[in-house]
DNA sequence: CTGAAAGCGCTTACAG
DNA sequence: CTGAAAGCGCTTACAG
């Protein structure tokens, strides 16, 4: 039996040298460092008001010390809910994905919170079966939920159903304030309007997004009353539907410059539609925008790609996520009357240079 | 005291019904029905050659009809690890990240994994301490790593440090074949120099990506290689670094457009930049293709949205993703020589509209 | 305000 | 091939 080496010269002990190396430390550790039972920690974790103050701060310094984090999966067994939050989402736009999910995470950061994804299809017969396997054995605290997931009447009625809260971003409140992020996607349609009557063009068309997305009736709904307010109507030849996507816009715009009275300026529900109207105008021999002006929705980084740049409606998707992230996790500690946070967002007019005034 | 309601004629009973609703079933549930010890259930789950054959269909036939999924968090605390898959991301295009996303859930689905994504910055100083947290913290299965972030040594060290396996995704074998998808972007860059080589172009600039991604490096390398075999070489004047970006892009090619002797075809290191090298051409006047000849890398959704459409090479990056995460989870249960999974992937020319022969 | 016991739903040694 | 005991790292009742 070799002995074993002498341990080097003893140094000032602190906290961080009682828990074994090479060990994540756990909660018991804390609780011997500190000379308290695990109870108490634990206590201290959740914020419970009943530690007396003094011992609180001992096992914080002590938490601090030893840079001790719960472990988050055992947490999550004792409580019956996991520290997981779900993204459920069908939107086809990549960045409008990604700028969410980074909206999400700002939102989580220094929390123990994670995001798990969930791309869905709706339309898939095993959706909401899917669906609840994924919220039930994952445990999630919750889901968060953008258009047209948002819109799903049966989702959130199973959401419900098995209890699990959820955040939903759309167009108009659906649901209970502590439980929805409005964009008011309305208002960005009446800007779009307001703007091409304001330039002085008089025969606007319109292409919305599908009628299953609920944002594609509001965009329009909004235009239809921004054009009134200038004594202006949207006019049936001028009114298109398409499914937010290139080709849908592209047909759509070919029919409308295709007509006998032509318009002079297109607003479309979304920036890809105008990215089609950019393709069926070029084709029509139409200069973008000294014959036909055209405004987008969403300021995708499209908009800044394309010539011209395009002039387009933006919502703030990093912060909706954000804000959204930030209504889910509130649900647990709804303190005494702390009004709930902000739940509306407003989408802005970015001009630049697709629109101008007519010939 | 109200009499319970009398129970309904009996139906022949089920295991579905020995257990008790509103409660999800678990493991002990099945070892009660099954007539076993819930050791021997999770043998099976665990897919243990250590149970008769007899035994271990009668388990998995009660498991079937209820329909028993285990608790991934309880097996996770027990296993001491998460069924919990990490992407760990810096690459700024969306379409790049929620393609890469949607291949990693592809090879997910039916496994009880989930994905936790975690987007870093590379240059923060807390960069290799946080994901230390993220990975120790949520005991991550492993994770996958797309450039640039495949290409930093002192994380793989780190991961390596705390056993924590990774897959990662580079343009060149950085590390053994059971950790590696391989893009091999010399072979797309060799492919873009011979197709405009073949065109009959001379004067070929190339804008590249930035030195810190070695994707840059092999795109520039395949590219001067392709050239050489046409006995063309990449002159110094027509060799540009840029940063990956639009804007970086756009000064590249607004340089060399400038120049006394101008390029008449540009390979940029991808599609950003390719616009980019669209908007200079606009601004000089020239006419692409007829003046100006243009390839990007990628094949991102903006190249079919842009006009001309783009001429580009194009990396399957919803397929690594899938692959990159099969080789993740066979980590696993590495049978007996199994061979590993396939490792490479080919980038490949899309010819469009954007490149033709010199004037 | 604080703690000892039991339990969340699994798996890892250890026996047999 | 199979099982009873102990444990993963926390929290929930329940006492005091």
């Amino acid at each position: 039996m070799t002995a074993r080496k002498p341990k080097p010269a003893p140094r000032p002990p602190s906290a961080a040298e009682a828990v074994p190396r090479g060990r994540r430390s756990t909660i018991n550790d804390i609780a011997r460092l500190a000379g308290v039972s695990k109870k108490t920690v634990s206590r201290v974790i959740n914020e419970s008001p009943f530690v007396r103050a003094e011992t609180r701060e001992k096992v914080r310094e002590i938490i601090r010390e030893i840079g001790f984090t719960p472990d988050p999966q055992a947490r999550g067994l004792a409580f019956r809910r996991a520290f997981l939050i779900g993204m459920i989402y069908d939107n086809p736009s990549a960045q409008y994905i990604v700028n969410m999910q980074q909206g999400i995470l700002d939102a989580m950061r220094g929390t123990s919170f994670e995001l798990v994804i969930r791309p869905s299809d709706r339309a898939s017969p095993t959706f909401l079966e899917d669906i609840l396997h994924f919220v039930e054995r994952q445990k999630l605290f919750g889901v968060i939920l953008p258009p047209s997931m948002s819109e799903d009447e049966r989702l959130i009625r199973l959401l419900d159903e098995i209890d699990c809260p959820c955040v939903r971003i759309a167009s108009v409140a659906l649901g209970p304030r502590e439980t929805m992020i409005v964009t008011h996607d309305h208002t960005g349609g009446k800007s779009a309007a307001r703007y091409l009557a304001d330039l002085g063009h008089r025969k606007i068309a319109h292409i919305s997004g599908p009628a299953t997305f609920r944002s594609a009736h509001e965009r329009r709904r909004g235009f239809s009353e921004g054009l009134a307010e200038s004594g202006l109507k949207l006019e049936r030849k001028f009114d298109r539907e398409a499914g937010y996507t290139f080709e849908t816009g592209y047909a759509a715009a070919k029919s409308l410059l295709a007509a006998e009275e032509r318009p002079t300026a297109i607003f479309t529900g979304n920036d890809e539609m105008a990215l089609g109207a950019y393709k069926a105008a070029r084709e029509a021999g139409l200069d973008i925008p000294k014959d036909l002006s055209v405004v987008g929705f969403d300021d995708s980084p499209l908009a800044e790609r394309v010539w011209p740049l395009l002039t387009t409606i933006k919502l703030p998707i990093r912060d909706m996520g954000r804000m959204a992230a930030e209504k889910l996790l509130a649900t647990q500690k709804q303190r005494k009357g702390e009004p709930a946070a902000s739940a509306d967002v407003i989408p802005t007019l970015v001009v630049r240079d697709s629109a101008t005034k007519p010939a």
